[in-house]
DNA sequence: AATCTTTATCGTAATATTGCAATCTGAAAA
DNA sequence: TTTTCAGATTGCAATATTACGATAAAGATT
């Protein structure tokens, strides 16, 4: 054991899942919120930027691009990596989704 | 190593990382989205309801309620749980916060 | 070509997560 | 009070994550 059932659920559930748990490591915030604050997104600065060595900032990269969260196009000599809307809107209309929900039935217990 | 360094994030960073993570098994999405369809949350039943043995359930409702997503109250002999829609509205307006700015910069590379 | 720069990968150690059987706790029912 | 029932906790095995030094890969610069 240790390994996730994820055949259990359905693929929304894991679609959510793998994107709530790509972001579920404050580098991997800190990194998204570079990104939207960098307007041309020319990145590798990112290491600079994050209190942690080169190879660990490529693997949470590199999550993040599993996660289909971020995509890097090569730039030369370098890499350039910017959010991708599609997979941050799905998350977006998740939580609005759910938020609505919860407003309509304003209720009750606990 | 093999732990998270939090202390070189700010704290918006890790409530955020914090609130994601707790999401990011399939199993508590599946929880919060019964926990969202079942009107009165007389709850206990979510152990039948997944494909997982009930300290297994048990552990994954103590890590959704240790990260605020989820309160419990003591309902005579069994419990009671819901979501908290602070935490709720929490994720929903960053991501939407997050969003907001996506469109602004409706830009450019990769 | 030799070197530099940038990013990825490998290997490894420390720690965390997932899952369950067995067991405990505490309230309700008998 | 004994039994029963709903949940939590413990203990453990399997696996995943986090972090980084060392090194590799590949384009840029000299």
């Amino acid at each position: 054991m240790g390994a996730t059932k994820t055949e259990h659920f359905t693929d929304k559930q894991n679609q959510i899942a793998i994107l709530a748990k790509a972001l579920g490591h404050p580098a991997r915030i800190a990194i998204i919120e570079y990104l939207m604050k960098v307007d041309t997104c020319i990145c590798g600065d990112i290491v600079d930027k994050l209190p942690l060595a080169q190879p660990t900032v490529s693997q949470h990269l590199k999550e993040l691009k599993n996660a289909g969260l971020i995509k890097g196009s090569i730039e030369g000599n370098s890499i350039c990596y910017c959010i991708d809307e599609k997979a941050m809107k799905k998350l977006q209309s998740y939580f609005a989704g759910i938020f609505v929900n919860l407003e309509k039935k304003k209720s009750n217990c606990c």
